[in-house]
DNA sequence: GTTAATACATACCGAATGGTCGGTTTTGCG
DNA sequence: CGCAAAACCGACCATTCGGTATGTATTAAC
């Protein structure tokens, strides 16, 4: 593949990732995808075999990027702080900037939105989906159980369930965004998640002021 | 319109909803409705001008019936408790057996849905879903108020963020849910919200034990 | 400069889609 | 019964859809 041929595709991907989010993927046609990339119908399937294929690309980059997005602000987290609830507190802050940065992609949910299209795609969307959201709450339920390792949890509460309480927060607060149309709105649901971890585990901490 | 007339006009929109629920908006064709519905194409638009009219009913009647459902449970609630928070605890508990219970239509979020598929429709529908929202958001945001006014939380918090918080954390249950095919997850994150507030405003209370 | 692969363009195809239309049957009612 | 309105049928239409076939620039390598 070209450099040029790589922009292109670069140009498509592009395109067909700002088109989902506004209308969808069964709602978004080839012909969408062409004039919104200003390309032609010879230029598109030389890229891809076909709008599954396309649709396959979009929810790989989506999940990759985001899991590589976590990852970075958890090792980021992790190097600052030797205590297993400061890295969460840490992590949790930089996510909700990254949240609130307009820069970024508004991505109004995608895994909520391709579950309901599990026909239109070649391979097991749904799974790879599954597979997705479990690798994240996996990444949390590491992190949450070195807190209640150390912190004795106020409540009895497993890692697990804290881990798909906040990744549940989030996916309905990106709804929530994207129906309102009023942006900040997710960040403030982590927020509030951060709250709940401090009377989970900080406890009497921070009743001292 | 004749009582026959209205039993094939509620056939057509329980087809309709069940395979929205499968296939999405815009991946369920009219001619999957007639063969679902076992109807014939001038039947169904006998009795709807267009899909998109078609949406619009299905969009209130969710609505409609979610709303219906979260008054009169609340109702319930004030009838049983004087106490707000008791109310409220109760309120939550209804409301997680109904989500536990699978004879309930698995609504698997259609607000979610619809918000993406806005240009297929007649009217506003985005409109609509954020206004149901709301709607749903001052029911809560106002019960929480009472508990508030009543119990001085342990953090700062405002009635509509606690409100907000719980709106996502079900919407996002619900996506969860679909997404892993696991039933039972939405009501296990209203549980933990409901640790939240025990947290909250319960306080000492609990830890008598 | 020749060659071969890559990159793109355009005309076109069959199938599916949302929707229409003329006609038939069924129902409610005086 | 008579008759009008409601309910329904199914062939048909225009458009759009995803996808292909075929041809032409463009680039890279030798």
């Amino acid at each position: 593949m070209t450099p040029k041929g790589a922009r292109a595709r670069e140009n498509i991907l592009a395109a067909a990732k700002r088109l989902v989010m506004r209308k969808g993927f069964a709602g978004m046609s080839i012909d969408d995808v062409l004039s919104e990339a200003g390309v032609s119908k010879g230029a598109f399937f030389h890229h891809f075999r076909s709008k599954a294929d396309l649709a396959d690309h979009l929810m790989h980059w989506y999940a990759e990027n985001d899991l590589k997005m976590f990852r970075t602000y958890l090792a980021e987290a992790e190097a600052a702080h030797d205590d297993p609830l400061e890295q969460v507190m840490q992590f949790l802050a930089a996510f909700e900037d990254y949240l609130a940065d307009p820069e970024n992609p508004p991505r109004g949910c995608m895994y909520a939105l391709y579950t309901y299209e599990d026909d239109h795609f070649e391979n097991d969307v749904k799974g790879f989906v599954a597979e997705t959201l479990t690798a994240w709450t996996a990444l949390y339920i590491r992190k949450f159980q070195d807190v209640i390792d150390r912190y004795p949890p106020v409540r009895a509460v497993t890692a697990k369930q804290l881990a798909e309480l906040f990744v549940s927060t989030i996916e309905g607060g990106l709804i929530l965004e994207r129906a309102h149309g009023r942006p900040g709105l997710t960040a403030r649901q982590s927020a509030q998640f951060r709250e709940y971890l401090g009377l989970l585990f900080g406890g009497a901490r921070d009743e001292a002021a």
